[in-house]
DNA sequence: ATTGATATTGATAATTATTCTCAATTAGTA
DNA sequence: TACTAATTGAGAATAATTATCAATATCAAT
């Protein structure tokens, strides 16, 4: 299949500008940590932003070495580390397993799952949140992160378990 | 620093009750999993309940070796494991430090982890409780089960990290 | 552009927590 | 008491992550 010549350019003019933007934006992100910018920490990002959601850091390490295959997985692990601390990225840990890592998205949410059929709602609330942070001062901590994950069953399976 | 001795004669009395009574509930544990009663699940039973809740299994070791040289942490390892799954014993992991045990208790409570150290605080607080159930209600979800964890810097490690 | 101080990199060793293996021992039952 | 299967301890194995260090690349100042 073969699109029109024109449109077919005009595609290929949007991917560069935004490869050219995106690029500029990772560079503000790597200089806003005060560190140098790589060619290798640009991958990293890429990496980060282009897959999925929820990775771990050895599959960043595979999308990256295919494009610099000198890259070391400790590279790797290393700017995640970095990426994680300075909030740009999150962590997410379940049992023993690897952790997984996401871009961290401006909107923050949790998650109301039904135990049943797994579906999931996002939600956001702004007076647990403020609970949270006085329970961590009462404390003594300063609170850095959560998770909260509500379980139960959606109106659907309610109705189907009578 | 002496009592009476009749206070402490039924002092005695007291402890070698109640050390039988809580063997016999271990025994019953163990049993209702499936499992032989050995010593050393007894042994690490008893540091489970009797030391601070949300220990190491390499803690646990360490309180259970002091009565028995011989064992082993494989075995810690491998109880502790049956137990999570049979849901008398919670675990709770944060980051990639050890994962940490109590036994779990009837009494609902959540936890605030220090991120830098591990150390754990429990709490409860009645008014987050209701926010869930309302946004869960909001959401038409009956409400089951929740997981909040916490993670902060406890007071003694903002210090040192200054 | 060149240089120089310093951060970064990749390879690999080290570490940490946990699990696996297996021969010897032990608990529960017949 | 003897048998059978579960359990044990020791140490090897694994898996994820971090530390080490000499070589290299970045960036700021010239």
């Amino acid at each position: 299949m073969t699109l029109p010549r024109q449109h077919s350019e005009r595609h290929a003019e949007k991917l560069v500008r935004r490869e050219k933007i995106e690029s500029k934006n990772f560079k503000n992100i790597i200089r806003d940590m005060g560190m140098k910018v790589t060619d290798q920490r640009l991958l990293i990002l890429e990496a980060l932003t282009a897959g999925r959601a929820h990775v771990t850091a050895q599959e960043v390490f595979e999308v990256v070495v295919e494009k610099d295959a000198s890259i070391g997985f400790a590279t790797v692990y290393r700017f995640l580390r970095k990426l994680t601390e300075s909030g740009f990225v999150n962590e997410v840990r379940m049992g023993g397993l690897a952790a997984r890592y996401e871009m961290s998205s401006q909107v923050h949410h949790d998650h109301l799952t039904c135990t049943h059929c797994g579906k999931i709602c996002e939600f956001e609330n702004h007076d647990i949140e403020k609970l949270q942070e006085s329970v961590a001062k009462q404390f003594g901590y300063q609170l850095t992160g959560h998770v909260l994950e509500l379980y139960g069953l959606c109106r659907d399976c309610q109705k189907k378990s009578t």
